[in-house]
DNA sequence: TGAAATAGTTCACCTCTAGAATTATTCTGT
DNA sequence: ACAGAATAATTCTAGAGGTGAACTATTTCA
C-alpha cells in the first residue's frame, strides 16, 4: 500500500503533521524505491551498496546490525548482489568465520550511479521550497530524529555490545518487539 | 525494515533531508502502528475506520479507492473488521450490488480511542520540537505535500474515472502514483 | 431484451522477511 | 590443551500481507 497511516485527529486544526510525515516520507521512499528500481536495485539493494562503499571490508554480521535487519536476510541480499557481480566476499584471514564484503568495480560504478540517483531525488523532493525553506526544513528534521534516537546507522554494535536485553529506552526499537 | 532508505548524498554537507524525512516518516508510521497493534488493529484496519467514520455508508469500492486498495483487499478487511463487530455491512436498497458500510456502536467507540492515539502519538512525535517549530514543520510539510499532489483522499475516484489506462513506462507496481 | 458494466467475492499465488536449526570456526577457563 | 560456550554464515520452513484473474449477482443502456 502506501498510505494507510492516518489522520485521525479532527479535521481543521493542524493536527496532522504526524500524519503528513507519514505520508510524506512513504511517497519519498516511494518515489527513491522507483529511481532504483530503474538501475535494477531494491532500496535495500541500495543501502547495502551505500554501505560498504563507506565501510569496505564489513562483514555480514556487523552490516545486519547496522541495517537493522536479521542475519539471514543480509545472506540472500549479498547472494543476490554477489550474483549480479556487484559485490564480492572474502574470507576473512585473521577469522576465517565471517567474510569481509567489499563492492567490485561494478559496484562503485553502481554507487556512483546511486549518488546522482540521490541528488536527483532529493533535488525533486525539495522543489516545492523555496532554499531557505530547505534549510530549515533540514534542520527542523534533524532535531527531531536526534530526539528520537535515530542517530547514524553506526551505534548498533554498541547497542548489541551492552544490553543484551534491558532495552529501557525503547532506543531504535528493532528487533524487540515483535 | 525501517530504513532501508538512502542516505547516498556524500556526508557533511546537509544534503540528506530525503532521507530523514522518508526516516522519520517510517519511524512514525511503525510507532502509530505499535500503538494501534495495543488495541488489536493494524494500520489499515485504522483507515479503514476513520474513513467510515467520516463518510458513513460507503460501499466497498469506493473505500477502495479513497484507500489505494484493490477491492478484493477491501473484502477481507471488511470481513475482519465485521467479525469483530466494528463494522457492518447493510445491502443498499436502491443498488442492490453494493453495501453500505457503517461502524457499529462497537466501532465507534474505537475510532474515539483512535483519535486519542493519534493525539498522544502527534504529540510523542513532536515533543522534540517547540510550539513555534511545530508550526513551521507543519507548514513546510503542508507546502511539500500540496507541491507534489498528495492531496486529501478523494480525489482518487476521479484518477478512477479518467485514465483508464495510459501507462507507457510499463510501471509494474503502484497503482499509478495518483 | 441482450450485451456491457459494476460491486463484491473467492482463490491461487507472490514477495518479503523473520526465526529456528545447522555447520564451521574461534574464544574461554581451568 | 581441551571441553564447552560464543559467534558468523547458511538453509529451510512458515506466516503476513497483498495482488490479479476468474466468477456471481445486479444494474444500465442501446
Amino acid at each position: 500500500m502506501y498510505s494507510e497511516d492516518m489522520d485521525l485527529a479532527t479535521p481543521g486544526r493542524p493536527r496532522r503533521t504526524a500524519f503528513l510525515l507519514s505520508q510524506l516520507g512513504a511517497a519519498a521512499s516511494s518515489r527513491f524505491a522507483d529511481r532504483t528500481r530503474e538501475i535494477g536495485l531494491t532500496p535495500s539493494d541500495a543501502g547495502v551498496i551505500r554501505l560498504l562503499g563507506r565501510a569496505p571490508g564489513l562483514s555480514q554480521r556487523s552490516l545486519a546490525d547496522r541495517l537493522g535487519a536479521v542475519p539471514s536476510r543480509v545472506v540472500s541480499l549479498i547472494d543476490s548482489l554477489q550474483e549480479r557481480g556487484l559485490v564480492e566476499r572474502v574470507r576473512s584471514s585473521t577469522d576465517r568465520r565471517n567474510y569481509e564484503l567489499h563492492l567490485t568495480d561494478a559496484g562503485k560504478r553502481v554507487l556512483r550511479e546511486l549518488r546522482g540517483i540521490a541528488e536527483q531525488h532529493e533535488a525533486e523532493l525539495l522543489a516545492p521550497l523555496t532554499d531557505e525553506q530547505i534549510t530549515q526544513l533540514g534542520e527542523l528534521l534533524a532535531q527531531l530524529a536526534n530526539g528520537h534516537g535515530l542517530d547514524r546507522d553506526l551505534h548498533r554494535d554498541v547497542v548489541r555490545q551492552a544490553g543484551r536485553d534491558a532495552g529501557p529506552d525503547g532506543g531504535p526499537d528493532r528487533a524487540r518487539k515483535a
